[in-house]
DNA sequence: TATTATACTGTACATATATTCAGTATTATT
DNA sequence: AATAATACTGAATATATGTACAGTATAATA
């Protein structure tokens, strides 16, 4: 199934709420409300993006007839152990071993992506974001990475997790959520930048 | 449970067939078509009827705006989905089927400690605590609240998520952890504080 | 550089749809 | 015998709603 936008994923959401909420799908008009919109045509274009890709049908000339196509993992009952791997980072990026702390039980469709394993955060670099120490950030492997999305990269051999911002064509900067932090500035002809993958979601126990 | 008509119960089974097949409710027209009538008026005075009855609820001036009224069996919460209350402005968050915006499937034992749903959080008002907009909060239902805990606090028909401190016998502060924001003070001599209970842990999808 | 996809506002309009009113007929209830 | 509920046809209408069209703007891509 193809990505969709965070604000296409803003709308099915929506659809979904209002499904479950009143059992019947919204109008282009109910879409607009909920999501402050000020013109139908709006989310006319987001559900028409959200057809094209697959995830939901339209019938046309009836009001209302939007239908969430239901996708392949929601068939499955799938319950899988992922891993929670632990991350050294005090202060600036450090060297991190990559250990099996533990593994935690919950389906692949659990956050709105797919994703591979769980990933301990260590520092407050990025906690302007909400990512506190000890919490466990969703990791989807991938080099599908836009800008502003919340990475797991790694320089040489220090692992960190920042917001991905390409600067230009050999620069690309990792930027913490943390005033007391500096950006981290890479130039690809000279240093090597891996990216592990991204954030889709984030787990906390108190 | 009123009885219903032969005739009704047809009715009610083409809502339920045509939902199942299209995933949004028929018109009268389409209830119509389905059930041999040549009149609009024959499926709308069944509908109304089965909403008298207390079988499906209508939506007025909506179109398409039927839901079925889910029987009191269907209401149990299966043992490992629990229910995503959003905060609604005003009033206790309740479990009430129109409340629910969506289910979680994972164990009891998920966090650390044992919940009883998914609040949806609304501002930004304990942002430094690393609770942002729009991450679930895993609440339980419980009075066994320690100073420093994150509980879900209702002030008349106020619900907020904030900081629990004990400061006398007779004094309550919520405390937010956002300097934009202000302390509650609460006497609860002048005041009705109620405690639906603190949050075991956070989860939050991108 | 041009093109496409995304992400919107704003207006307009045909039609899909709920909903009311006027009838007819049958059956059950008081 | 009168009343109410059921079970329809048929027509009319206000409005709810999808949908097209005209713009603007930005980011990504070829």
């Amino acid at each position: 199934m193809k990505e969709i936008t965070s604000q296409q994923q803003r709308v099915l959401d929506c659809i979904q709420i209002y499904l479950n909420k009143t059992g019947f799908p919204p109008t282009r008009a109910d879409i607009c409300k909920e999501l402050g919109f000020k013109s139908p045509n709006s989310a006319e274009t987001h559900l028409r993006a959200l057809e094209r890709k697959g995830y939901i049908s339209i019938e046309k000339g009836a009001s209302r007839g939007i239908s969430i196509t239901k996708k392949d993992e929601d068939i499955y009952i799938d319950d899988n152990e992922y891993p929670i791997i632990g991350l050294v980072a005090a202060g600036s990026p450090t060297l991190a071993q990559e250990n099996i702390e533990e593994t935690i039980n919950c389906s692949e469709s659990f956050f709105n992506q797919g994703f591979d394993y769980f990933l301990r955060v260590k520092g407050l670099s990025m906690k302007d974001a909400g990512i506190m120490e000890d919490d466990l950030i969703a990791v989807k492997k991938t080099n599908d990475i836009k800008n502003g999305d919340i990475v797991i990269a790694r320089i040489e051999d220090e692992v960190t997790v920042k917001f991905f911002r390409r600067k230009s064509p050999k620069i690309v900067e990792l930027e913490p959520a943390n005033e007391d932090f500096e950006n981290i500035v890479v130039d690809l002809e000279h240093q090597e930048l891996h990216i592990e993958g991204k954030s889709v979601g984030l787990l906390r126990k108190n």
